[in-house]
RNA sequence: GCCGCCUUAGCUCAGGUGGUUAGAGCGCUAGAUUGUGGAUCUAGAGGUCCCCCGUUCAAGUCGGGGAGGCGGUACCA
């Protein structure tokens, strides 16, 4: 290779956010997608794949008067100089394709999709540049049964992860709900409605005494910063505070507490009386409370919801490895987004859908320790004699052939040592040993590593470790298949 | 974006008030042991002390600016 200016060479690093996937976090991804996927397909939705990027108005964001398109997506242009975006969810390419496709679709349109989305944001704790979400919708149906489905496949996928009840919930709101107190307080101004909006959805995060703040005039943080309130009056403030705090009462029933909150706002009553039949539906589907739960503090992106909104909690404490408390957010969300496919077509097409976030998920999973063990490493085969790599390779392919992981020690054979120890780097199960003395008697020998570490244990001294070899045994070559099975039946677990 | 803390070997981190050749543990490489992993012992490699500018006889250490990381907050379709 030629010289290179030490100046001129790049520096291996990774954009900040993004990161690289390992063998066992990356197996334990797949593992993961393959419970999800079973799920979804067990309720009857199709797999549709479309492109990590789109022109970027498809994606719904603009080029209003600047340079470059919105913050908050990875753009590039075209070389006829459209703007491109990457994908910064899997719903917005879905209502490009439905309304590309909607004579030919049959509806209602039923479909799941996996893969990577971007989103050009600040990282965080469980919240990366690049990652991954698992996604299913229905479109063409206002059958509030549909939004119930979707929280039943969002407790469903939950517990096919793993979590048991009690370690998640399924929280519920409607944004008809929540447009209708906006109704009742009276406030219409489009940036104090936000305000109030967004005061409402960190009830978890500051609790009921944070918000009354944020509605208010404001709120100054630990760090010293102050958040401008939504400047409501005082009894602006206690409605919106009464209406939130009827999901955190136990001691009364929800119905009850519907009936406590209608009101003269129509918009409020249809949001309430969908929950209730929502709540009907996956109630006598067998989901209890505890499961699925109406929150009026779930909000949701303000820009699309337009009817049921849910999103998926861990309710586990998340440490990091310092034993601090994380706060993950939530690790999954949807709701019913009736104006979507109308963007393009101009037609309304109503639709629902959840969407579960894979990656924030598994940081989740991997801060609680609900790792799964690692990976059995492949038989490796050793090489004794160089001249006879032909010989060794053939024991490694016959192994392969019985559908056992294996490979040959492709590094400088001349120090044996340095082959078990690349064995035992690799979490080998067993090496299969043949030298001089084995090939005349026409055997291999098979040396457990699992076995043999144990045994390591109790000895003290190198001499005897040597002498003692332990757990390996010399078998007929011709037994080499059977046997390997026997020591891998032994560790199987 | 705003606020706070941090940045020294591959990793985790020591280096009162500025002062010679910047250290430790782990890891890595080699040997003790040329057909056997671990343990032990020995030796070795590995550093623009995040970057730039300034103060000073002298900066890892002090000042200013910048970058990166972490946390909080804001935003999050």
């Amino acid at each position: 290779m030629a010289k290179t200016n030490k100046d001129a060479r790049p520096k291996a690093r990774l954009p900040k956010g993004l990161r690289d996937i390992e063998a066992a976090e990356l197996r334990a991804q797949n593992a993961m997608l393959d419970k999800i996927r079973g799920v979804y397909e067990r309720y009857g939705f199709e797999p549709l794949e479309t492109p990590a990027f789109e022109y970027t108005d498809a994606l719904g964001k603009f080029l209003p008067d600047r340079d470059r398109p919105n913050e908050g997506v990875f753009s590039l242009q075209d070389e006829d100089e459209q703007w491109l975006s990457l994908r910064y969810d899997l719903t917005a390419p879905l209502a490009r394709y439905v309304a590309q496709n909607f004579q030919t679709l049959t509806k209602p349109f039923r479909r799941y999709a996996v893969g990577r989305v971007w989103r050009n944001e600040k990282p965080g704790p469980g919240r990366f540049r690049e990652f991954m979400q698992f996604d299913a919708d229905t479109v063409g149906t206002d059958s509030v049964a549909a939004d119930a489905e979707m929280c039943i496949l969002a407790a469903d996928t939950m517990e096919a992860l793993g979590f048991e009840r009690g370690e998640y919930v399924i929280k519920v709101s409607n944004r008809n709900v929540l447009d209708g107190t906006l109704e009742v307080i009276g406030v219409t101004d489009r940036r104090q409605q936000l305000a109030v909006l967004r005061a409402m959805d960190k009830l978890d995060r500051l609790g009921i005494e944070g918000v009354r703040e944020l509605l208010g005039p404001g709120r100054r943080d630990e760090s010293g910063d102050f958040t401008r309130g939504a400047g409501l009056t005082s009894e602006q403030v206690t409605i919106v505070l009464h209406q939130l705090e009827a999901a955190y009462d136990e001691k009364t029933t929800f119905d009850n507490k519907v009936q406590e909150n209608l009101s003269s706002s129509r918009l409020r009553n249809e949001g309430l009386s969908e929950l209730v039949e929502m709540r009907r539906i996956y109630t006598s589907a067998g989901y209890d409370d505890g499961q699925i739960l109406i929150n009026f503090g779930v909000v949701r992106g303000l820009e699309y919801y337009t009817g049921p909104v849910f999103e998926a909690d861990i309710t586990l404490d998340v440490k990091d490895e310092k034993g601090r408390p994380v706060r993950f957010g939530s690790v999954g969300g949807g709701g019913r987004y009736d104006d979507l496919v109308a963007r393009f077509t101009g037609q309304k097409v109503p639709a629902t859908g959840f969407s579960l976030g894979v990656s924030r998920l598994q940081a989740a999973l991997t801060a609680l320790g609900r790792t799964g063990s690692a990976a059995v490493g492949p038989v490796i085969v050793t090489v004794m004699e160089k001249e006879h790599i032909a010989d060794y390779q053939k024991l490694v392919q016959t192994l392969r052939s019985s559908g056992i992981r294996a490979e040959l020690y492709l590094g400088n054979p001349k120090k044996f040592g340095k082959q078990l120890e690349y064995a035992d780097k690799r979490g080998s199960p067993c090496v299969v040993i043949q030298g001089s003395d084995e090939r005349e008697k026409g055997e291999v020998t098979l040396k457990d590593l699992i076995e043999g570490a144990k045994a390591a244990a109790a000895i003290k001294d190198n001499k005897e470790w040597k002498e003692t070899r332990p757990a390996q045994v010399s078998v007929k070559e011709s037994d080499l298949v059977s046997e390997v099975r026997k020591i891998l039946a032994r560790h199987k677990s």
